[in-house]
DNA sequence: AATGCAAATGCGAATTATTCGCAATAAGGA
DNA sequence: TCCTTATTGCGAATAATTCGCATTTGCATT
């Protein structure tokens, strides 16, 4: 937790307990969360917050480059994940059981060249989901396509 | 119009001029659209039309296959755009000016093919947009970053 | 062309997701 | 320990989406 601790003052930021967990679950997440999820997860742990707290929270994170916004298609929600420059993955999620899986490698790297010469357009950064059926919903999922 | 006529039966859909509004709209957008700009562009046609009338059309073609959801990162509202199996693109998102650029190149068959055997997952369909800066953002975002 | 019925729409209210204003609280430097 | 300011809690406001129900309209049938 002194970990974060000292990441949060080289951002300005105060350290409080609220803080410390929303990291620590978005952190320890194996997917992206939605502010309900980690609020949830907080009520769990014993940590008394309000839900606009946890917004506040991520907006704030955002705002410093912690955190960002990443959305799923076939949703409402947004969700939220760590921005982590050493390592970057995409998912798998499915269209059945909405299970999200992380996948690491990127083929990417060449094709960003590419297209950033082309359209002139400097990428910071990309996103990447592929959508089907998991193992266990494509039986059930092939009877309806 | 005849032709969404015809495409609206087969679905066994009644061809309204609502509907066959949506779908036009949808359809030479060069970028997906969100529901109150499709409002809007509706009432700029002279349609008269309820935004409900929007969600709920939107919400049939998706369960019809025609439209899908795509939501972009950074942002609250949701984007419908046409599934159209002869040509899927990707998207440049300029991180300032929130331009939205398609790409037609895709490099991801094999990809696919790849995670697909790893992970036992049947890949449907996937997304992949790019986050950046645009040619006349560039040089105003290099002065803060 | 008129009729009937189910599907589609309009309208307003309800829900859900997110943001905001302001007073109370707490972190961290002096 | 005290002070200042950032952060939080709380409730209300706003934004995005969905729902229930009455009315209208497309279209198959007569």
């Amino acid at each position: 937790m002194y970990h974060n601790h000292v990441a949060f003052k080289e951002k300005g930021l105060k350290s409080t307990k609220q803080r410390n967990e929303i990291i620590e679950i978005i952190a320890h997440a194996e997917y992206p969360q939605t502010a309900d999820q980690i609020f949830i997860e907080l009520n769990k742990r014993g940590v008394t917050i309000n839900l606009s707290t946890v917004y506040r929270t991520i907006e704030t994170l955002i705002s410093k480059g912690v955190l960002a916004k990443v959305n799923l298609d076939n949703e409402v929600k947004n969700r939220f994940e760590l921005i982590d420059a050493t390592e970057h993955h995409h998912h798998l999620i499915c269209l059945s059981c909405n299970k999200i899986i992380s996948i690491e490698h990127c083929p990417l790297q060449s094709y960003e060249s590419e297209v950033s010469k082309k359209h002139h357009f400097k990428i910071i950064n990309h996103k990447l989901d592929l959508y089907g059926y998991c193992e266990s919903c494509l039986p059930k999922a092939e009877k309806i396509v």
